[in-house]
DNA sequence: ATATAAATTTAGATATACCTAAAAATTATA
DNA sequence: TATAATTTTTAGGTATATCTAAATTTATAT
């Protein structure tokens, strides 16, 4: 139906239109696709033709609700191959987005339904983001940043901000999985740095620069 | 590494160099392919430049090592995708081809390493054809079309020749699966057809044209 | 052996998705 | 507000993988 590029478009100006309010610009789509300026403009006036997004001469562009549907069932399904790739071949979280940007443009409905299937219906990928449904509804999640955690409370991982291999192999070094059970034990008020409590037993130290980008519930 | 297209027309000229004898047609491909000669004659440089293959102008081509190589690759990952397709995602053995023939193309030497353990290291695929190793090798199966077999004797059905879609719904209509245990109880010698006994139970009758397609051992 | 048929290649186009460099429009600044 | 800086678009070009139509080579038949 669409190409691989297209997808990649229109998923990166979905993400991009979250960010900022309306109009996405130019630069910033050939910032986040690493491609030139020229390129997105090109691109841009196909998506346009096609009727998936609205797009004015340098005022930047908007995805119809068509566009945005594309944009979600991308997004779907890398999601719900990360968490195959995950759960049932044991990759590492910080290895599974790169193999999920070839799979997600896989074209069969039949078996990313029924990959969904087989997986027991997840709504989250390893890195805790919720995965939008058939109709591209949201689980919305109601995670909290870890750095706003008041001391002793009970919280369970569930998710990351910053989606990086060298952030996501940081906290697999420091024990800090999806799902791990901990509790703030203290909070330093010079540097907001952390202690924890994992599982009950370990004690580890991470930064705020850490903590801000750990979602928790 | 290497494009699609590129891989799919090493896989198109591997399985035609194996029914002829030498140097595989610029037509025989364009059939295959269902494209047309110019474009091959295209392609074919393309592929020779990139030592893929040995082209001489009007005489066909001929794969080198490292054309076999990627074709063997290719194979060896459609197959492995069509038994994750069929044991676990429980898709019909008419379907899997088709699906696979995107995901053999998904670029990541430890994806199908993980996912060939995931699946306990199969040797055939759902149609029965033998899975290639990591370097290539074939497991032969020595495999016979059904219709050489003598009566009464117990087979097993482990393949078919021929793949298309049809084919494969006729035999799921008349319960004949991969794996079946059957015995031939009656050879018709006017058309060849057969009297066959499914699980010691059931009796079903096929046609030469249906025995000739199957394998058994 | 030569004419005819078939297979193959070449020449010249098309569409996609890129690019660089230059031009135009917008936004920021003095 | 006029000028400078930035952003965006346009113009023209590249590479891949197609195609049609014409030319060339090889195979076949009389």
């Amino acid at each position: 139906m669409y190409s691989f590029t297209e997808e990649n478009y229109l998923k990166a100006i979905y993400k991009l239109s979250n960010n900022h309010g309306n109009g996405v610009s130019t630069n910033s789509i050939a910032e986040n696709m690493e491609t030139k300026a020229a390129s997105v403009t090109d691109m841009i006036k196909k998506l346009s033709d096609k009727k998936l997004l609205k797009y004015e001469k340098y005022k930047g562009v908007n995805l119809t609700q068509k566009g945005k549907d594309v944009a979600l069932q991308t997004i779907r399904k890398h999601r719900i191959w990360e968490v195959f790739l995950h759960e049932k071949l044991k990759f590492g979280w910080e290895e599974v987005h790169e193999v999920a940007e070839q799979l997600e443009h896989i074209q069969s409905e039949l078996l990313i339904n029924k990959l969904d299937e087989f997986l027991g219906y997840p709504t989250h990928d390893p890195h805790g983001d919720p995965i939008p449904g058939e109709n591209g509804e949201f689980h919305s999640n109601a995670f909290v940043s870890l750095d706003t955690v008041d001391a002793n409370k009970k919280v369970i991982l569930s998710g990351v901000i910053n989606h990086s291999v060298p952030f996501l192999q940081h906290l697999k070094k420091i024990d800090l999985t999806l799902g791990q059970k901990l509790i703030v034990i203290e909070i330093n008020e010079y540097d907001r740095s952390l202690k924890l409590l994992l599982n009950g037993k370990i004690e580890i130290f991470i930064s705020n620069e850490v903590a801000k980008n750990i979602l928790v519930k």
